[in-house]
DNA sequence: TCTTGATTACTAGTATGGAAGTATGGCACA
DNA sequence: TGTGCCATACTTCCATACTAGTAATCAAGA
């Protein structure tokens, strides 16, 4: 997308302008509305948003930390490709960190909370078909939900940095997303939470994890463009194991 | 310390400056040498670096970002203080991440890998009791070279944003390490790798870095003042129950 | 003595100008 | 036509000036 676009999101000018932009321009690239190895500058961004160039450089330094963007100095600032391993590592994080909250859970089931979750699953049936935006919402709540059921909210605030990249393929792969199967997952944890078992609750975390990004070969192969490859010589990604308990 | 120490480390005008500032003062206040809840200054830090305020400011926003400094708009900016919570948490990360990258490991064991390990076990031990800050680093280098072994350096350069308010309390507890003991337990994790038992290599690094954080509650009845306390309406820190295989 | 108000001295946030470096297009020349 | 040089137009980075908001001090009045 044009740059003039985000200047359409109006800016409160009572608030910092610098986290403004940067929760603006954030959005906007991890749904890929800016083409992926294009240029961007801070002067293009703040004319479009009527501030000046510091707010917009402040806001290009915060991207340039979570890797959505790539500050050459003296040259220009592109938009980062989604780095294929990347993805693939983030996946891996929310894994190992996903799997060891649900084993607290299931340590110590908690019906409040799981009734919580059954609430969730319902709505997540609703939209399921219609709205798959909303879902993905949605599904961001329940993984949050089982962080702070744990109480572990500040985990999954941390990683909402690192998953950026991630999020950009699952925005890409949304018209695609089985979403009755997730749906069948999250209700496959809620069963082994319930139920104590903490094998079963490490396999059915796992195995949902995996199946968010299992058509990423086939987003690289319809939109290569947007992907930025590992080097040759890097190891093939390797996946933990999943066997029984924790 | 004073913002007057900061300055005695040369800034290399080649480079762009900010990035510099940035590693110069987060090195600063994770070694403690800024008294947390002390105020600190965008332009006292400029002054004293004798650059303008615009590069300090930069090196402010990525530590507030990473929760080292607090921010008050118009007010002022101060060390954080060590988030008690944030440290446990942390320590909840990594024990979950590093438990799947020696899954990873144990489930194909490299002699080259080991190799490596072992002989950065024997450096370990050289330095175990003359330079308690070597082995900090010595300690380090292990665990990444068990992320890297694993395929997964990228994710442990990742982490190293996250485990900030850990290396606050590392450092306050250098004194009192008890490295003997984390030595043999870094054997153990070799031990348990080579004989690509998984269960062992899960319980080896998990006990190994819960030990780590053994004496936070020492840490804190010595220093309380350096220390943020949770509310104490929040529960209780879980752990994930350590049982066999992963 | 206590309270209230204004003044003053700070702070971070923003705007803008200039410095240093890089890419690009055009021109001179072979 | 092909090649090398140079002017120009960008870029980010840094310095500086200004704005707005907060906190503390101090004096005047009850």
């Amino acid at each position: 997308m044009k740059p003039e676009r985000v200047a359409a999101n109006s800016l409160d000018q009572a608030v910092p302008i610098g986290p403004q932009l940067y929760s603006l321009l954030r959005e906007a690239i991890v749904r890929n509305e800016f083409a992926p190895g294009n240029r961007i500058s801070e002067s293009e961004i703040a004319k479009a948003c009527g501030v000046s160039r510091q707010p917009a450089r402040e806001a290009f330094i915060r991207l340039a930390d979570e890797g959505l963007l790539a500050v050459l100095p003296q040259r220009g600032t592109i938009i980062s490709k989604i780095n294929y391993t990347a993805v693939v590592d983030a996946r891996f994080l929310r894994e190992a960190i996903e799997a060891d909250i649900v084993a607290i859970l299931a340590a110590n089931p908690d019906a409040a909370l799981t009734r919580e979750l059954r609430n969730q699953i319902k709505a997540q049936q609703d939209v399921a078909n219609s709205n798959k935006m909303r879902f993905s919402k949605l599904d961001d709540l329940f993984h949050k939900t089982l962080a702070a059921g744990a109480g572990k909210s500040s985990v999954w605030q941390q990683i909402q940095g690192l998953k950026s990249q991630m999020d950009r393929v699952r925005f890409l792969s949304l018209s695609q997303f089985p979403v009755k199967k997730l749906v069948e997952q999250h209700e496959a944890v809620i069963r082994a939470i319930e139920a104590g078992d903490l094998p079963a609750a490490n396999r059915a975390i796992r195995g949902h994890l995996r199946e968010v990004l299992t058509d990423l070969p086939r987003i690289l192969a319809a939109s290569p463009e947007f992907f930025e490859l590992p080097d040759a010589g890097s190891p093939a990604p390797v996946n933990t194991p999943i066997k029984g308990g924790d």
